[in-house]
DNA sequence: AGCACGCCGACT
DNA sequence: GTCGGCGTGCTC
């Protein structure tokens, strides 16, 4: 008979708790239990249980078991000891990233009062006489907030017990907070342990003030969870079969007609919808005439009743979902490898279908930004109900809504963003990734995850099939293929027989030489914007920077205007829809790491000149430019400033989609899986100068945008065209995206992460510390250097650094950075358990250690 | 991570 | 003498 258990709590410790059980049955490993911790209590999940007490320290008792069934099952609970492990993530931790459920436990806080402080008010109220509260203030001869300490006895004994501590001394309160002590003290002398709201409400109490009346042991802070239905609750009001009716006004005949016209019940949303007023409906309460009635409300998606689709399909597409839907049943893991505008979203769909037929629930993963109306609309028509979307704009109880539905079997299409890969789906048969080279499913907190990798997990631990899709795959995924770890599926011809686009790139040097003058756009991008616009037709152009000039430098002193937080330019803006020049007061410097804003300087701040020169151009720029040269344009701009909430993106999209808008300038957002069929240009304005960065995925990173927003290009009836401006025309990036030639980049590409023994080639872990401290942050990532240069293993895991990270300051806080290169995923994980043993060893602490494995930027 | 304890400087 | 700064250590 088990009479412990560990439990993971979600603190960031790389531990597991140990409880005594209460009687009664004992919880299942998944079962979520509330456990003392300190002086509070956390939901935490079982992991094991044992029969035998530890014997090195106390343990204290479950508080409760919240689940008599595991939330989590065998196969996800063994995927988060796997992302535990590999990702070096607290167990809790990663708990607490997949289960929303975690949120809907709410935790209310309680005070109580302690037998100290019934002694100090039966004193108090000696003292005064009785003189309490009502109106008055207590006696001034022996104020509340006076008796610094408890009696003298109590002082004495807290001397030699263990346990009992000096209370530390009181500062002389005010007769407000001394009246406000004793408000609290002879609330909570009445009887139970009370909610903070209530006792604040009913004393006025400030949350400081009962802080230190619990500092004085007077009273005792208290949580308690309290679980709740996440589903959200629909209010109804229903008509009461009544024989006889009464009298009624007119407003009031409207509501009972209505509600009769409705089967005698409707929402109140509805109600309040046509206009019937809710002082009526309350009248009719009153009279028992209507009754209000709580449901769980129904989920709605877009109202289309669910409809199975037929989903047509050319020969490869077909082919293609043939061979992923034959090995449904077990675990195979597929690359689908298809061009822009292959058809890859209706392969997606009809495969879910096809499990769906055979009783399988499907999870397909977006990127961030992926999941457009139009998706979600598809999605609404094939599958109605069956749906649940899970994206980052949901609250956490709506959250909780989905994960429920998605548990019931109620919702066996789980579409989502990131974490969707935890969606406990029963029967899960078929994981799809759409887009999988897309950064966005690295998670860049704790547990640093990245989804794609999961979801390959997943599917091995849980016998389903994966498939991970794009037209640009992540070097990763395409040696895989390459090995035969996962099997290739090719889509190399867009739907319809269209074409791709034809891609025109233009030397930007020799721009430079022929026009004598730098420009932002060239004459042939300019032409042909002109020339498509006259057509009718729609143009985007990338213009991968926001702001409007992406660094201030001062002519005189060659000084760089950095951000006073970090080492990082700060980047010019301009208000909305101003005229240029017209009121540099508007204008600002911003730092896109921290937020940080200052007005924009008329002399440099170093040595007091004026020529203060702007570098480089933004979309903002971009947009102002391009309206200066196409005065008739209908322009928008799609980056993170016109683009704040979801909102925004949707009513942008329907504008293009509705041809309102035909002259789109934007960041990479444009880029990212938008079909609008009225575009047949695309221009593609200095997004290479990342490749004079130093980072090894720079060409992987230039050559996915350019494919990605060139395929944005002629995706409707008439074919598209690509300008590409650019100062390295012969790079094997910028050439292969001409051709529309993944393999060729690929193949360049691995030979250069070979001779690198970068990914895919060997695993790759980045470890940054941090400190507010330069010395502290230098001296820790040496000595982490130091550990990690004797422990090589032999050459398994080699240490490149410890060096300044290449953004040397965010936020005030000092970063230097190592790099390991692991020969295998197994020889990194070692290094760096053995690492963070030592780490701990010599005093550096844990929280300024940030450990990415398979990181993706080196920070 | 929080949160308490404890030791040291500024100030009524 | 008192207050409150934040460095140090622990959580079953």
């Amino acid at each position: 008979m088990p009479e412990y258990c560990e439990v993971a709590l979600p603190v960031p410790l790389d531990r597991t708790f140990t409880y005594a059980l209460r009687d009664g049955p004992s919880p299942q490993r998944g079962a979520r239990v509330i456990a003392p911790f300190r002086n509070e209590k956390l939901i935490g999940v079982v992991v094991s249980l044992a029969a035998q007490a530890p014997q090195d320290f106390e343990v204290r008792r479950l508080e409760a078991v919240l689940d008599k069934e595991p939330l989590l099952g065998e196969p996800l609970l063994a995927l988060a000891e796997w992302i535990a492990q590999y990702y070096l993530a607290p167990l809790g931790e990663v708990l607490r990233a997949m289960l929303p459920l975690m949120a809907e436990v709410r935790r209310t806080v309680y005070y109580r009062i302690t037998d100290l402080g019934r002694d100090m008010l039966a004193d108090t109220m000696d003292g005064a006489d009785g003189f309490i509260g009502v109106g008055g203030t207590a006696d001034p001869s022996t104020p509340l907030g006076a008796r610094s300490a408890p009696s003298l006895a109590q002082d004495d004994i807290s001397r030699f017990v263990p346990g009992i501590r000096r209370p530390r001394r009181q500062k002389k309160l005010s007769a407000e907070e001394q009246d406000m002590e004793l408000r609290v003290l002879t609330r909570l002398a009445a009887g139970e342990a009370m909610k903070v709201s209530t006792l604040r409400t009913a004393t006025a109490a400030s949350l400081p003030g009962l802080a230190s009346l619990v500092r004085k042991k007077w009273i005792a802070r208290e949580t308690a969870a309290a679980e709740r239905d996440a589903r959200r609750m629909e209010r109804f009001a229903v008509l009461v079969p009544e024989a006889r009716l009464p009298a009624l006004t007119q407003k009031q005949q409207a509501i009972f007609a209505e509600l009769a016209a409705c089967g005698g019940e409707m929402p109140l949303t509805e109600l309040r919808n046509r206009e019937l007023s809710s002082s009526t409906l309350q009248t009719l309460v009153r009279r028992h005439l209507v009754r209000i009635e709580e449901r769980a409300a129904a989920f709605h998606l877009g109202g289309l009743p669910p409809a199975s689709a037929a989903f047509e399909l050319n020969a490869p597409q077909q082919q293609a979902l043939a061979t992923i839907v034959n090995s449904l049943g077990g675990f195979h893991a597929f690359l689908l490898h298809g061009v822009t505008g292959s058809g890859k979203t209706a392969v997606y769909l009809a495969a879910m279908q096809q499990a769906l037929d055979r009783g399988l629930s499907s999870i397909l993963l977006v990127p961030e930004i992926g999941l457009t109306p139009q998706t979600a609309g598809l999605l609404d028509q094939a599958f109605g109900q069956r749906v649940a979307l899970l994206h980052s704009g949901l609250t956490p109880e709506e959250r909780s809504e989905q994960w429920r539905r998605i548990r019931r079997g109620e919702a066996p299409i789980v579409v989502g963003t990131r974490s969707a890969i935890f969606a406990p789906a029963p029967n899960l048969g078929l994981i799809l990734v759409d887009e999988e080279h897309d950064q966005s499913y690295k998670q860049e907190e704790t547990p640093r995850y990245h989804a794609r990798d999961v979801a390959v997990m997943r599917a091995k631990l849980g016998g389903s099939v994966v498939v991970l899709g794009s037209a640009t795959p992540s070097l990763e995924s395409w040696q895989n293929s390459a090995q035969g770890k996962y099997t290739r599926i090719e889509l190399r011809e867009r739907v319809m027989n269209r074409p791709l686009p034809a891609v025109e790139l233009i030397d930007m040097r020799r721009e430079f030489q022929e026009t004598g003058q730098e420009q932002l756009f060239s004459r042939s991008l300019i032409e042909q914007t002109r020339a498509a616009l006259e057509r009718g037709e729609q143009a985007l152009i990338l213009l991968n920077r926001r702001g409007y000039s992406f660094a201030v430098i001062c002519r005189a002193c060659g000084e760089k205007l950095e951000c006073q937080n970090c080492a990082i330019a700060l980047t010019h803006h301009k208000p909305a829809g101003e005229e240029a020049e017209v009121a540099p007061a508007g204008q600002r410097l911003e730092c896109h790491y921290c937020g940080y804003r200052r007005t924009v300087p008329t002399r440099c701040p170093k040595c007091d000149s004026e020529h203060l020169y702007y570098l480089g151009a933004g979309s903002q720029q971009g947009e102002e430019r391009l309206a200066e040269i196409f005065p008739g344009a209908r322009m928008g701009r799609m980056d993170r400033d016109t683009v704040r909430g979801r909102g925004d993106l949707e009513r942008l999209l329907a504008r293009l989609h509705s041809g309102e808008i035909n002259l789109l300038v934007g960041t990479q957002m444009i880029a990212k899986g938008h079909d609008i069929h009225g575009v047949t240009l695309v221009g593609v304005v200095g997004c290479d100068h990342a490749l004079s960065l130093p980072d090894f995925r720079a060409a992987e990173r230039v050559f996915q945008l350019m494919t990605q927003v060139s395929g944005r290009a002629g995706r409707g009836e008439l074919p598209g065209r690509v300008v590409v401006q650019t100062y390295y025309p012969d790079h094997y990036a910028i050439m292969a995206a001409t051709s529309h030639d993944y393999a060729a980049f690929a193949e360049r590409e691995l030979k250069y992460r070979r001779w690198m023994h970068y990914p895919p080639f060997g695993a790759l872990a980045n470890v940054l510390v941090q400190s507010q401290k330069l010395e502290e942050a230098a001296g820790w990532a040496a000595v982490l250097g130091k550990y990690l240069v004797r422990n090589q293993n032999g050459g398994a895991v080699r240490v490149l650094g410890p060096c300044t990270a290449p953004i040397a300051r965010i936020k005030g806080v000092y970063r230097f950075h190592l790099i390991l290169k692991g020969a295998s995923r197994k020889a990194l994980n070692v290094a760096l358990r053995g690492m963070l043993d030592d780490a701990e060893k010599s005093g550096v602490p844990r929280r300024n250690l940030i450990v990415d494995v398979d990181a993706l930027r080196l920070m």
